[in-house]
DNA sequence: AATTAGCACTCTCGTTGTTCGACTGCTAAT
DNA sequence: ATTAGCAGTCGAACAACGAGAGTGCTAATT
């Protein structure tokens, strides 16, 4: 569909042409600059009379009388339905996410950090983003390692090869080789399960090792932790290029900004919920239902495998961002991200 | 040892106070405002010549010529020699600390996040910790996960405790069982052995199994990254308190207390100079090595236990910092974290 | 009907001048 | 050694002002 029906041709053209421009300097542009600069072979003040109209429609507005226009989360959105989605990040780019996520062997907790980091440099702006998250958690093996006489750490790896510790207090004294032995036994009985079938099979299956309920209950409890949406952890990276960005001059602005982003609860909220459905997420200025982050612009996409693990890739800034960037990193990111956690995921029936 | 020999009673107290009032106000502190406030039973002249004096010796300097003083790094170390080392933390401190560390059982990584956001929030400024490192490196048990036909997860428990995880390419096709049995194997082989001494053990003893060769290879650079300073993970915390500061008003120097603390690699510097013998460190301004923090002070301490696994907890803000409450916290959490983490080690023979 | 030239008007920004209040440094008295 | 008193210094806040950039509008042009 048509993105803004009511623009002609020239209006189009002029409006991006404001946007790029003021995603450039962060500057009011100027009738009479872009006469000059660009060749579109009409005087500044046909471009002032288009210039009005935008206004008139909501897309630019102007910070005072005598002043160029600015764009809106309108014109953003303009923008980025009609130039900025379909564009390919740069070689340099993704040779350095390859050579990058490459060195950080199956390891997915690395690969969200080292992304994060990746993506902040590209897009010079804060990135995010979160290891990944299995839908219902299903426990893939677990390990018992002798720590006290009573106490033993319990290692559990889960299907999508994220790996789990918890302290287990133990009722007795076990040694190594009896921890062992009850490791093999359990993993026989709980690989590949969730929680649910756990309970169900539990029940019904008399365990005749006295440890091993202890166990399980841990187990238990960690799937549960695992599922809790507070467990989200999220990465964030370069809160530093926000101060650089003209808008965040002001101390109390880059002080709102800082605080936001590092808390994270309202980005967790925006994770949660961002498009189960593949595909890039933007969300420009206003139109984010958390007010807190009404300031900035999210570009954001869920990696991974739909229903059984998926994290978020992206890049928050100010609404004056460079989508095109943005997006065609993001969209790259996610994309290998996926790939490896295909690769890294997939197994023998 | 006095940490001032050539000062008075008097001027001791004075400048007790100007640190103090310093610290508290950030504002240059004026001999009127000290006469008026604390009872000194001295005239605002009398301090006015004292001042002179402290200012001729280097603790104190001015802004301009008319105005009040600000205290110089020295003056800061006399202060916390003098007075801030021995304070401790409030109760509430003490209770929200214990409280917060004990519900994440057993896990040294989640100990080290919250340790540096319950500094962070106490002491108003940015806040650091890293996870116990070990000195060397020792294998405490592995466990091998199948993921595809030819590919395999390595989850590693180390002595201390820490969970790492690599992904192994087989050369053959193995079942689990294959894999379980490899795993029990190699664990009574390399069982609690460092990287040297896998390496002479492995030359001497012949390993008639296929595959086992790649896992200890795996092994063995997993060791060797473990003991790579390059591998100090930190997590830092609270970068927003820095904005609040009015030392940190204009953009430049807020923008570049952010770089250099979100970066990390001058901290990361300090951290690994940081006391190996048990005490608090506190480096302010100037006399830091890391020429890009010496615009902050940094209070740190090495927590774990010695020769066996350490970590670093601290604190990094302005040179007007609150060092009693700072040292105080600084040392609490250290204490505690040494404790929690002893409990975790203790083994059997 | 759309476009353009021209001009008066508006607004911001950096500069300069001025006042006010706070604080010190010094001198002379205690 | 301490203190009172006073002249002098400095910064912060505010107003005035001119320059420059850019618009809005009107009237002429295609």
């Amino acid at each position: 569909m048509d993105p803004a029906p009511s623009l002609n041709k020239r209006r189009q053209h002029l409006l991006e042409i404001i946007v790029a421009d003021y995603i450039e300097t962060a500057v009011p542009v100027a009738s009479q600059q872009i006469a000059r600069k660009h060749e579109l072979s009409v005087s500044s003040a046909t471009i002032r009379n288009d210039m009005a109209e935008l206004e008139e429609m909501g897309y630019i507005t102007r910070p005072h009388t005598s002043a160029g226009g600015i764009p809106g989360d309108l014109a953003y959105r303009f923008f980025v339905e009609r130039y900025a989605r379909t564009a390919r990040p740069s070689r340099q780019f993704e040779i350095l996410v390859r050579g990058s996520l490459l060195a950080d062997s199956g390891d997915p907790d690395a690969w969200a950090r080292h992304a994060a980091a990746l993506l902040s440099n590209s897009v010079r702006n804060v990135a995010i983003a979160t290891p990944p998250q299995i839908a219902t958690a299903r426990l893939k093996q677990l390990q018992l390692v002798q720590l006290q006489e009573t106490q033993a750490l319990l290692v559990m790896v889960l299907q999508d090869a994220t790996v789990r510790q918890r302290m287990v207090n133990l009722e007795a004294v076990f040694s190594q080789e009896d921890l062992t032995e009850a490791a093999i036994r359990l993993n026989t009985f709980l690989h590949g399960k969730t929680a649910d079938q756990i309970r169900t099979a539990w029940d019904a299956d008399y365990l005749p090792h006295p440890a091993d309920d202890i166990v399980v209950v841990e187990v238990l409890k960690a799937l549960a932790e695992e599922e809790e949406a507070k467990s989200v952890r999220q990465y964030t990276q370069g809160l530093h290029h926000i101060l650089n960005q003209p808008e965040f001059e002001s101390t109390h602005s880059a002080r709102e900004a800082v605080e936001v982003l590092e808390d994270g609860v309202a980005l967790k909220r925006v994770i949660i919920d961002t498009g189960k459905e593949s595909g890039i997420d933007v969300i420009i200025g206003d139109e984010n239902p958390q007010e807190t982050l009404r300031p900035y612009s999210v570009v954001l996409a869920r990696y991974g495998i739909p229903g059984e693990a998926t994290g978020v890739v992206g890049t928050v800034g100010p609404t004056r961002m460079d989508y095109t960037r943005a997006i065609s990193s993001v969209r790259y990111l996610a994309d290998f991200l996926s790939e490896l956690l295909t690769a890294l995921g997939e197994e023998r029936p």
